[in-house]
This record gives C-alpha cells, sequence and structure tokens, in this order.
DNA sequence: CGTCTATGTCCAACTAGTGAACTCTAAGCT
DNA sequence: AGCTTAGAGTTCACTAGTTGGACATAGACG
C-alpha cells in the first residue's frame, strides 16, 4: 500500500466507497452513488469512468423507464474467486464472481484416508472442470478460499495437530494450493466459513455479532464480532466443543471429561444407538428416523439440543450474540433439536443475554462453508483486488 | 461530520494520527512523527502549526541533546477529563488531562442505602472539589466518564433491573450526572471500564484481547477485543457469573443453580467462614488473614479460584484472548488464588487456547475502574474532540 | 412542440499533500 | 577554533484529487 494519508489513498478509499455501494445495491446509477456515497457528482462520473475503462464495471444504458440514467453494476467478467471446501467426506468446489454470484458449484465425496495430494488433485481437476464450465478464462480469478475440517494456524497456515484428516497433519493446504492453481489462497477452519457462509449468504444476515455451531464428528463454532470473524489471539476461539459441562462426564478425545463434545458429537452419540438401531448409522440417518417419528433417535436428538443449548447459554452469557445459527447435518432436525436447545439456552442464560437471541437453523446446509470460502476470498482480496485490477488495467501497457 | 471522502476529511484524518501518535509517544519530534505517521516532514510541519496554534499541543524547544529537535508534546491544559466511579461501598473520582496523564484523584466511602440523588451530590461535590484541586477551569472539561456497579443499558442509559445499588434501578445515571456537571458522561459497567482501566494503564498494556475479571459481591468481566470493549449487541456480554459450572449446585440470585458465582463471590463465599471466623468478615479480611497464613482462609481462596479457573477455561476455549486480569480485592491474593486459576486453566481449557494465555493480577487495584472512566471519556470524545477544540479555536472568531 | 427536470459531463477553483531545495544548529573531526 | 557533517524543520513550486457551478442531454408532461 501506498502512504496512508496521501491523496491517492484518499482516491483508493473513494474507489472502494462507490463499488462497495453497487455491490451492495446491485446496481445503481450514477446519482444515486452520489447520494449513497456523499461524493460529488463530478467525482462519482470520474470514478465511474475510471471503474468501467477497469472493466470492474458496467454501464448499461437506461433499464428503467427515467430521464436518461445509466444505471452502473459490477461487471461479472471482471473477475472470479473460487470456493474450495474440504469435509472430512467430501469435497466441495463453488466459482463465483466478484458481484457475489455463485456461477457453478458442484460437489464431490472424499475418502477419509485419502491423501492430502490425492486430496489436492482432486481439487485441482474439480476446479479446472468449474472453471471450464463457467466459460472464464483463468487469469481471470481473483483469488481462492479454502476451508479445511480443522484446527489451522492462519498466520502460518499449517493444519494443527488435532485435525480431523489423519494424513494431512503439518500440511501447508493454502501454499499446496496456490502452488497448483497459481493464485493466492486463503485458509480457515471449516466452522468460520461456516459462519462467514450464513452471515453473507444465509441465516446471518443482516446480523453482525453470531456465532456458528458446527456439529459433526466434532463441535466448533465459527464466531463473528461486529461483522467480521473473530479468530482470537491464537486463532483457536470458537472451540465451543470442549467447554466443560460435567466435570465428572465421559472422556472425552481431548484428555477432559464431560466436554460439550462428548455429549453431542457423531462419534459420541451414535454408538448409543448402536444396540437398538445397528451399526453402520449415520447422524443424517438419525435426523432421517427421528423425523420419521422413531422415539429413539428423537431422544437422542432432544438430548444433544438440550447439551448444546448449555454450551450456547455460557457463550451467549460470555458474548451476548444476536443469533446463533446451527449448522452440520443436524441443522436438518429442525425444531426437534431447535426446540431443547432454545428450552436449555432460556434455563441457563441469563434472561438479558437470551433475550433478543434468535437461534435459527443454518439456510445453506452443507454449502454453507464452501460459500463461506467464497466470501473469505472475496473479503480478503477486500474490494481493494478489484481496484488494482482496475489500475493495473487503466494503466497503459508497456508492451 | 463533512461529507466523508473529501480532501478536508482526509486532513482530518491526518490530524487525527498525528496526535494519536503523540498521545502514544508521550512526546515526539516533527521528524520522528513523520517517520511513525508516514506522512511528510512537509504535511507534518503544517499538521503541527496547526495543533500548535490551536493549543492542542505543545512545542518545547530541543529538550534532549540532539542537533536541533523541538519536541512535540499534547498540551496539559488543552482539556481535562474526569472520570467518576461508584463502587457499592465508595465514590472515587479521578482528573486527567488529554496526555493521558491522572492530575487528581480522590475516593470516599459511600453508603449502600445511599439514594441516587445523595449520590451524585457526593460525586458533584468531589468532582467540583478536585477540579479546584487541580487549578483547571471548569470549561476545559472535555468529557466525563461514568462506572456504576451493575447492567447499564449504554443505548438508553438506563440502569438494569438487577443492580446491585437498591435504590438506582431505573435511573439514568449519565443524564443525571450531566445534568449537573453540564458536560456529556458516558457510561458503563465496572467490570467493562476495569477492562479498559487495566488495558490502558495497567496489566493489559500492549494487548489488544483481554478479559477483566472482577470478583466482588458478584462476578464479572469486562471484556476487550481488538482494542475496544466488547459490549455485545444486546450490552450484556461478559457475564461470567453467571456460567453453568454445576447443575445441581447451590441456587443463584439469577435463579439458576451453580452459577460461577455461587462458588465465588463473596456473600456465598463469606458464610462459609462464619463459623470458624466470625460473622463481620470481608473479602478484602479473609485475603489478609491467608496471605498471613491462615489455613482455613487459604482453602477458601484456593477453591475459589479453582472454580473462577473453569470459568476462564470456558472463555478461553471460546474467545482465546491473550490476557486475562483478574481483579477485585480477590487480585491482592496474588499467587494463592492465581496459582488454583492457572491450574484449572490448564486442565479444562484446551492446550492450544491456553498456550499464549498470561493471567495477571491488576495492576491498579481499586482504581482500575476510575481510570477506566478516564480512559472512557478520552476514546469516546475520541481525538477528534479534541480536534474540534482545535478547529474551532483555529477559524478566525466573530466578535 | 416547448418546457421542465433530473442526469451526467466539463471546467475552473480550491484543498491538501509531496519532493526538493534550503536553512539552521549542534556534534565531531582536524 | 574552524570546517565538515548530518539530521531537523521550513518554504515553495507542483501535483493529485474533489467540488460547485455551468452546460449539454433526453425523456415526460402539458
Amino acid at each position: 500500500m501506498e502512504t496512508p494519508g496521501s491523496q491517492s489513498s484518499l482516491h483508493r478509499a473513494n474507489l472502494e466507497r462507490v463499488v462497495r455501494a453497487v455491490r451492495l445495491a446491485g446496481s445503481l446509477t450514477q446519482a444515486e452513488i452520489a447520494r449513497s456515497t456523499g461524493l460529488s457528482a463530478a467525482t462519482v462520473s470520474n470514478i465511474v469512468r475510471e471503474l468501467k475503462d477497469g472493466g470492474t464495471v458496467e454501464v448499461t444504458p437506461t433499464s428503467a423507464g427515467g430521464r436518461r440514467a445509466r444505471s452502473v453494476s459490477l461487471s461479472g467478467d471482471a473477475g472470479i474467486v473460487i470456493g474450495v471446501d474440504f469435509g472430512h467426506t467430501h469435497l466441495r468446489v463453488a466459482v463465483g464472481n466478484l458481484a457475489h454470484q455463485v456461477l457453478a458449484e458442484e460437489s464431490e465425496p472424499l475418502d477419509v484416508d485419502a491423501s492430502s495430494t490425492q486430496g489436492f488433485d482432486r481439487a485441482e481437476q474439480l476446479v479446472s472442470r468449474l472453471i471450464e464450465a463457467t466459460g472464464v478464462d483463468r487469469s481471470k480469478i481473483a483469488g481462492v478460499g479454502l476451508g479445511v475440517p480443522g484446527p489451522i494456524d492462519v498466520e502460518s497456515g499449517t493444519l494443527g495437530s488435532s485435525a480431523i484428516l489423519p494424513g494431512w497433519i503439518g500440511t501447508k493446504p493454502a501454499e499446496e494450493l496456490r502452488g497448483r492453481l497459481g493464485v493466492t489462497v486463503h485458509v480457515d477452519n471449516d466452522a468460520n466459513l461456516g459462519a462467514l457462509g450464513e452471515m453473507v449468504w444465509g441465516s446471518g444476515r443482516g446480523v453482525r455479532d453470531l456465532a456458528y455451531i458446527k456439529v459433526a464428528s466434532g463441535v466448533g463454532a465459527g464466531l463473528v464480532i461486529e461483522g467480521k470473524i473473530y479468530r482470537g489471539p491464537g486463532g483457536t476461539a470458537g472451540e465451543i466443543g470442549h467447554i466443560t459441562l460435567d466435570e465428572s462426564g465421559p472422556v472425552c478425545r481431548c484428555g477432559n471429561r464431560g466436554c460439550l463434545e462428548t455429549f453431542t458429537a457423531a462419534r459420541y452419540v451414535l454408538p448409543l444407538l448402536q444396540s437398538s438401531h445397528g451399526t453402520d448409522l449415520t447422524m443424517e440417518g438419525v435426523v432421517r428416523l427421528a423425523r420419521d417419528g422413531d422415539p429413539g433417535c428423537r431422544r437422542v436428538i432432544a438430548d444433544v439440543g438440550r447439551h448444546i443449548g448449555s454450551g450456547v447459554a455460557n457463550l451467549c452469557n460470555l458474548l451476548n450474540p444476536s443469533r446463533v445459527v446451527l449448522g452440520g447435518d443436524l441443522a436438518e432436525a429442525g425444531e426437534l433439536v431447535l426446540g431443547p436447545i432454545r428450552e436449555s439456552v432460556g434455563r441457563y442464560a441469563i434472561p438479558s443475554a437470551a433475550r433478543q437471541l434468535t437461534i435459527l437453523p443454518g439456510a445453506l446446509g452443507g454449502r454453507a462453508e464452501v460459500l463461506g470460502a467464497l466470501a473469505l476470498a472475496l473479503s480478503e482480496m477486500g474490494d481493494s483486488t478489484l481496484l488494482d485490477g482496475t489500475l493495473s488495467a487503466a494503466t497503459p501497457a508497456f508492451t
């Protein structure tokens, strides 16, 4: 970046302001931009011209009946972003444009025991296929977001030791993927990306403080605080799965006893149903059976809900978010699990903290993480990458 | 505010940049300002002149041995800020200047049953006395920070229902005090202000994410997240006192059972020692006895520590702060309480979250809250109030 | 068909930051 | 002591960038 505080930085800030206004509204006329950004019409005129020349923005001559308003919108082909999400059973990829539209999305199963090399090979292929399908040039890739199912040090990019994918510990997924795709890759864990996805496109729209709780083989939370993912100084915020609910409860894989996870995560819950319902049950199956009325599954899901509720109550007392979004397979259970959660929260959280809390199931299902990865790519490059593109395109070429 | 995005807003931002740099460093030469702000020497020269003319800043000709550097520092008499802290047993007032120096500070006992009117009368008197003592003109008051020992809705300024001061429920302390002092008053609860105080002047210096835990008649926490007090959307973040440690534990005044508070707050802990140590024991007394070696008191304090540790472990898993500061009388117990806290945290928090956590006693003791109130006044007015003063002073008068 | 009105553009004025040249002062060297 | 050196602060001409106002444009309305 240039010196902050110079005029050019002001200009850049104004460019971003305009782009952001257009993005939020979808499309605006110049006069509307001027009003919503507070810039003068003259300035907007200049900025729009600059953005148009750079290809960031498209100007369509008068769509609606007015006097002669040209509507300005983000040009779809100014660049694309890619979201890649490794789950422990599948791989998901999405391609979106800078106007926050998803152009293509696909998922395929992935073996848990697959080596990281295999995984990345598959990811690379799938990305290539989707890009081809959208017909956009590879050079237009503005950024990639990557989700991994485990703790990752965002600074160094190293996958933590308690990662769920066995063969991946100690690898640096972002570097790996950058090597293959040749673009900057931003990583984060699945819970944080789920939170981001639900915030931008799902049940968290319009809310600035939310917790996304994902119950799968483990339990994790992604925290959004004042509109931004909060990772904490050490990058491990949101470990709701290991808060202690019962000091003399079951032993958890983390070495403690009675962690929230031991009452709620698939690996601990499914065995409860083995004797009655067979051994090859999945969480998804339990949810389906519960919805069909199976009393045992209903009971188990309600118990899980109560325990999650206890954890959410703690979270709520400490952080007082305005929304909690439940993700993972469990969210499919709807009121069967949300009811008990609400009940527990009502009982254990202090009323003033619980008052404005709404608890919703995720609206995106299994897509939350990929879409979050997309959002990560968009937000990490900031609107400024858009603008970098503009500037370099606007700068006369040397050739 | 003027139109954001204009040159004048840029100028204003640069003024703030300079003021902030000077404030952080205490005093700087112009060349140092230029380096630390990234502005050019010429710009700094202009800005310093403007600030000097406005009275915000003082220029002292060469203090240290160099070539000919003039050191720039905030002028002490550009304005003063006042911090007022109502505890449930005392009233504390501090007067500081814009250079973050405390000019005067005093506390006096306050009856718990005092009406709010009495309380504010006393506060007004004490403020007046201190202002006179410092010899500064009343018109120089730039802002007042007010701390109250209970939940307060920062938006509406109304003291919540579970306030510790009985006669104060439903009052609007900030308005009350503004009426008497004639200046804007910013309120917050004691835990948040303690956090702010310790962050600016105490054990939290240099850290951007910390939790301040105050154990008194209740237990509350103030959270600082990325350098800012975090209150949560509903204003009740930090209620660590009512997270559930034991679902079948003692009944808490909040209606739940086994809240952290029931194991740690004075009102629940002191009765344990009544039969052995008499009825008129205070927390302060217990701490003193424990330091002198009394085994019963030591045991009680260690138990309290262990329970606080459990709460901190939860906090740590969720938020992963880099520092926890213990405030209130209990902090005086030093290692007697910190040891067990650390032990509990080590046991119950996940290692990766606990790794970079340091747990310290507050460095400011009972002063944390007033100083926090001072800091609140400073931060709420922002450096911009400083600048407003500058600008109006720099603008030619009409008379 | 003329008038009205909101849109977008152009231009001259103005604001504010910057690099370069310049001055000033004390320290260090001869 | 005198010369050199180097960092500090100032001045000045220049440039980037925003703004208000004048102006052109084109549909709507009578």
